[in-house]
DNA sequence: GCACTCGAAATTGCATGCAACTCGGGTAGA
DNA sequence: TCTACCCGAGTTGCATGCAATTTCGAGTGC
């Protein structure tokens, strides 16, 4: 599934281990030595140290200077203050998509939305969470702003394996479709203040979704969200 | 003037390069050879290397898979992209500040707004230009948040060559002060909706500032604001 | 005169090697 | 027994070298 996603060794390294991070089949905290990686990936250390590199400013990794690079460790604290900046920035991206949507940009988010109905419904959550990320993603597009979008777009990617565990809860698939149908319904409608505040209570309530799993799980954030999951490539 | 900025040699450079380009010494569109940077800095090709797949990730520049690397150019368009993200970012800063503001915060912010007043009056552009960063800066630590403070800072850093030289024309300081006077009393009244539209305003003022400026120049947006500036420090 | 092809120089991507630093265990001394 | 020190293994930081790709220019055909 790599075909030439990235032309560089550097590029590949980069994108399968923050996948492998994303997924949660790099716990947070396991340092990364850089010989291991590069025998894991067949490769010498050189792209090895660029992608954790690359990474480092991305702040999925923490290198510290001759001390070697460790999966950044997400405190309660930085996963709260995650949640929130996420929240703040869609909200804003969804204020903006009200105001600047284009006729057609409001028709596409709107039948996604319908689909999804469906897919909720049904139970489906793993489809449910794909046309999620499709979901969000338009609202972000729509605000016409690459710098506001690359940035929602970053800090979705580092809080999914926190958001996706809550779509198996019983009930969390309706409530958030009822919750977009808030954002669609205002985003449609040109209303930037409604669509800012259902987006905020949207993202507010899913990260209140996120804590009281991690609190049933006890206490296990600075492991991430997975129970024991590893890496399945 | 470098004493021990970094540890590594990577970090000095990814400083170094980074200031060169934040001051206009490094224009936009300039190509970045490795070895010329390797030679002019006195290491090799490896950090160098490395420093800039850093500053890539960062946006500073523009890395293209074999074909070198080039400090990222600003069109027109992305200017404008960049100071709405930044002044939708600092006034969700500007909303979580009036919101949890600690006393202690709020005087400081206070007192710093008066003092500001003084330098405004004197004309002295160049004191007002470094407190007003640290002005701003105290706006996003009152947000309580690092990830939304990190990205603004990171955005307030890429625009500054832009935001900087609008100081020095006549009137801009006294309006900046007063703009700022609008933000400070939300803050402290704890008025979260007005504090956001006061930020919003202010930094989309000092949006159409620099967009006369640069119309004045005559559209040398792609080499940036720098007459030919060179480096200072 | 213009476009196209081919080849050499230049530049990047990556591998390898070495020195400097970190960190663990063991030992000597109090 | 506890503390401090020392030393060796293991890692990281960086330099160097080579192969692959891009780029630019000269030459050729149309």
């Amino acid at each position: 599934m790599d075909e030439a996603a990235g032309r560089t060794r550097t590029e590949r390294l980069a994108a399968e281990i923050a996948e492998a991070i994303v997924t949660g089949a790099l716990a947070p905290g396991s340092r990364l030595d850089e010989q291991a990686l590069a025998d894991r990936f067949g490769v010498s250390r050189t792209p090895v140290r660029e992608a954790l590199r690359q990474l480092g400013t991305s702040g999925l990794v923490e290198v510290r200077p001759r001390r070697g690079a460790v999966v950044a460790q997400v405190t309660a604290d930085q996963l709260a203050e995650l949640f929130v900046a996420m929240a703040e920035v869609e909200a804003t991206c969804a204020r903006l998509a009200a105001q600047s949507m284009s006729p057609l940009e409001r028709r596409r988010l709107d039948a996604l939305h319908e689909a999804m109905g469906g897919l909720a419904r049904a139970g489906d959550w793993a489809a449910y969470a794909r046309a999620n990320t499709a979901f969000h993603g338009a609202i972000y597009a729509g605000a016409h702003n690459s710098v506001l979008s690359d940035f929602a777009s970053s800090l979705r990617r580092r809080l999914q394996p926190y958001r996706e565990a809550q779509f198996r809860l019983s009930g969390r698939l309706a409530l958030s479709h009822a919750e977009h149908g808030a954002v669609v319904a205002a985003i449609l409608a040109g209303q930037a203040a409604e669509a800012h505040a259902a987006m905020l209570r949207h993202v507010t309530l899913v990260e209140s979704s996120v804590e009281g799993l991690l609190a049933g799980e006890g206490g296990a954030v600075a492991s991430g969200p997975h129970g024991g999951a590893r890496q399945s490539t």
